[in-house]
DNA sequence: CAGGTAATGTTAACGGTGTCAACATTATGG
DNA sequence: CCATAATGTTGACACCGTTAACATTACCTG
């Protein structure tokens, strides 16, 4: 079934390889300079085979976005999952590790937020996993309010203000409006930001 | 020197209209169809006109950021204009500003923070107007910080700090990734989001 | 006022792109 | 074993950004 030798008119992996290879020229050109047609020819098949796995190229962008999804999310569960209990804590930490995926991904990171593809389509997959990671804050705040760490209020509301802070962080280092910052004030402006926000949800005493 | 019949050989103002049709396209059909010849033709000029105005596709898109800068560095210069003299307030006037400019503006504001053209290059009126921008944020919290209404802090990072949270609103909101608002409960979320912020660089009595 | 020069606009062309229709090859299951 | 679906290819169309060579006009200088 599959064919080591490359040069078989059936490749026997296509579709991997195309996400795989699109993540790559990604990372590395940008999304501006991404090309069907050069993804095709990098990987050595013709240029409309790509038409085959996926039915356009915002198909392939929003397949990858939804890798991008995934991953994050992993990354998420893995951050919450240190057997911390201090709802203040897993905040920071969820945050910290929200921004280092961003700027670890930058451009993967730009298209999962970027085009939003022709509304409510088909892209379930997408959109499951991007509610997932809402829901990953959501029970932080849910916790939070819980363990009266944070203020009674509605927890939506909060996990939504949470992830503005964050993903403003974010785009706006990858995009170079936050600048020149050594790594180290780097670290610092997200440990202040985000103890900003702590402090400005802490249950009043 | 202006010639009004449209049909003489040279335009008279291509420059400046090339630029609001570039901008009505860019709201209407968003920057992914944005195209040089489709502007050209719609003004009824030739394909490579524009070519006399702007170097580059980059160079056009990047005149138009400068001009999104300019007019939010103007809106937010009258919210700061009230005569309020209450930091806090002063903080969340300008924050509420900037949103609503980027919920007003979707696509250009995208721009503005898109694509950062190739770095520092002659693009010195893009580069001043976003340092402008910032440079407000940042005189409102030395005045905070002076009245001893906010925290003594680095004014920097909390300014910082500052954009992040309102520029995370408001991409995440263009970006429909906070999902299905009615106006109230997008005003909501802003007002309490900003008051979460506001609280957390609050001076400890 | 005349004429040359710079500014502005046009035509033609190159290579690149996404996408479709028609066709070729291979895998697979009844 | 063979029909049919899955997969890959060829060729073509309409766009796009950009450049080079050329045309027209504005404007300044003598």
């Amino acid at each position: 079934m599959n064919s080591d030798q490359p040069d078989s008119y059936h490749h026997g992996n296509l579709r991997q390889e195309l996400l795989a290879t699109a993540r790559r020229d990604l990372r590395e050109k940008g999304i501006e300079n991404l090309s069907l047609r050069a993804l095709a020819r990098e990987i050595g098949v013709s240029q409309t085979a790509p038409y085959r796995h996926f039915g356009d190229k915002p198909a392939l962008l929003s397949a990858l976005a939804a890798q991008g999804f995934s991953e994050l999310n992993a990354c998420t569960r893995q951050a919450l999952a240190t057997g911390e209990d201090d709802a203040e804590a897993l905040l920071i930490g969820a945050g910290q590790t929200y921004i280092r995926y961003a700027l670890d991904n930058p451009e993967l990171f730009k298209l999962m937020f970027g085009p939003s593809p022709a509304p409510q389509e088909e892209s379930t997959e997408l959109g499951e996993a991007a509610d997932q990671a809402f829901a990953n804050i959501r029970m932080i705040m849910e916790h939070g309010i819980a363990q009266r760490a944070f203020r009674q209020d509605d927890p939506v509301c909060l996990a939504r203000a949470a992830w503005a802070m964050v993903h403003g962080l974010a785009t706006l280092t990858i995009d170079r409006v936050h600048t020149c910052w050594v790594a180290d004030e780097l670290e610092q402006q997200i440990a202040e930001s985000l103890h900003i926000f702590a402090r400005g949800i802490r249950h009043d005493k």
